[in-house]
DNA sequence: CGCTGTCTTGAAGCGTTTCAACACAAGTGG
DNA sequence: CCACTTGTGTTGAAACGCTTCAAGACAGCG
């Protein structure tokens, strides 16, 4: 915890260098939001976008900064999680490249409520609320772009959040497992160590070990080198659990 | 399970009746998404509005129903819950009157994935895919108040999930009193059974029970008649809990 | 290479669920 | 209006799954 509370606290101001010289239309083209429009209007808002970019383990934003633009990450991957009242980390999700957050303040308040940490070297491109509200308001394509993936984000977590309040830590691991595997192949990486997992699946990092090494003898699974998985028997798991 | 079973297996169609006569104009200036608008904008989304009404009990949707509508409720509540691959059940939230749902099909897909129950008798507002697609099209205005609502609904259930994922039941429980003691006053009637608490603080009602007499026990609340608590205690339970 | 953080494994303890039995309240039909 | 039925809430005892703490192995990174 002790370093984790120096990590939290807000100590000085993000570490990040603006970055102007990026091109911020080669950005906005991979802007899932955006990438609809005629050039020509990607390149007016591309004039709205600010270019920034943080090193492993920067905090973009943390609880109670107020929040008035939205991020959209350009390349590396960003961790969103919640700190409960009780200390316990939770990962949200992970963003990837195209994947926005901040969404939230720029409709209803202006402080931020969970965690926005990079997970490595990451790009992100900033609108403020003014200007993305002006967006909104003369492409309103682009609110219906957001309001799918909005809907889609809602859906995801209202799944999510089901399955903590009703399935097995086992049953949470074994269907993040067989996720992870129909996206890539049947071998593939774990996304994160063992402790965000933990964090995500809303367990402990032992209890995480204990499940994955079970799975092992069980003979569904082999764990490789280097966060390496390979699902022997898909099909003894969806068995095992309908 | 066994009268269970048979609400959710999907036998025949929805037993309601449509309802021409009610004055639509009158529900859609109770509907946030649509109350800012101009009186003769909302006279022209009226025509697009079919109103239904359920009885007690009525299921409105089902999981793996076509879903090509937003349902605003007029009056009366709904349940929205999942069902877990085991079976079990999760309410995920309760729809009063102004509050919608069905947003996600009109983007992403076309079957619902959760229940939609009234849990009393219940007039609902219909707008399909195409015409609400239309009129977001046409008033911008529109898409960015329900982007403000998909916000908040994202935020309160990103809350929601990291609860379960890290809290424990007790403290959940006492979340929620908190939290409907503060919407009324410090006594106030639970908006739902033991049952569907239960489901909605992911645990079981023996639990629920066991805490709410145990918290009586402790000097903290007191429970009345008719789901009635009073909160004796506030500030000790925020205390216990910090 | 050595340090630091991640992963593993064991043993103990705890909170919650489960099952079962009963009390109670609400709603229904005779 | 009472008796009956059905669903909801209560309580106990046992069992279970998971967490916690602690200690050691391992891997990755400066």
């Amino acid at each position: 915890m002790s370093q984790k509370a120096d990590k939290h606290s807000n100590n000085g101001h993000h570490c990040c260098h603006t970055d102007k010289r990026h091109n911020n239309q080669s950005c906005i083209t991979l802007v899932p939001i955006f990438n609809h429009l005629e050039r020509h209007q990607m390149e007016e808002i591309s004039k709205s976008i600010k270019s920034l970019s943080y090193k492993k383990g920067e905090i973009i934003y943390r609880p109670g900064d107020e929040s008035d633009s939205l991020y959209i990450v350009k390349s590396g991957k960003v961790k969103i999680y919640r700190l409960s009242e009780s200390g316990k980390e939770q990962l949200l999700h992970i963003l990837n490249p195209g994947d926005f957050t901040g969404e939230l303040a720029l409709f209803r308040q202006s402080v931020h409520e969970s965690f926005a940490e990079a997970m490595e070297n990451t790009n992100i491109c900033m609108i403020t609320r003014p200007d993305l509200q002006k967006f909104l308001e003369k492409y309103p394509s682009i609110s219906i772009k957001m309001l799918a993936i909005l809907s889609e984000r809602l859906d995801a977590i209202e799944k999510q959040s089901t399955s903590f309040a009703t399935l097995s830590v086992e049953k949470r691991l074994v269907d993040f497992l067989i996720e992870s595997a129909q996206n890539q192949d049947k071998e593939f990486t774990l996304p994160m160590s063992q402790k965000d997992l933990a964090s995500y699946l809303g367990t402990t990092p032992e209890s995480i070990s204990r499940k994955l090494t079970a799975l092992e003898d069980e003979g569904y699974i082999r764990q490789l080198p280097r966060r390496k998985i390979k699902i022997i028997n898909i099909k003894g798991l969806l068995e095992k659990y309908q």
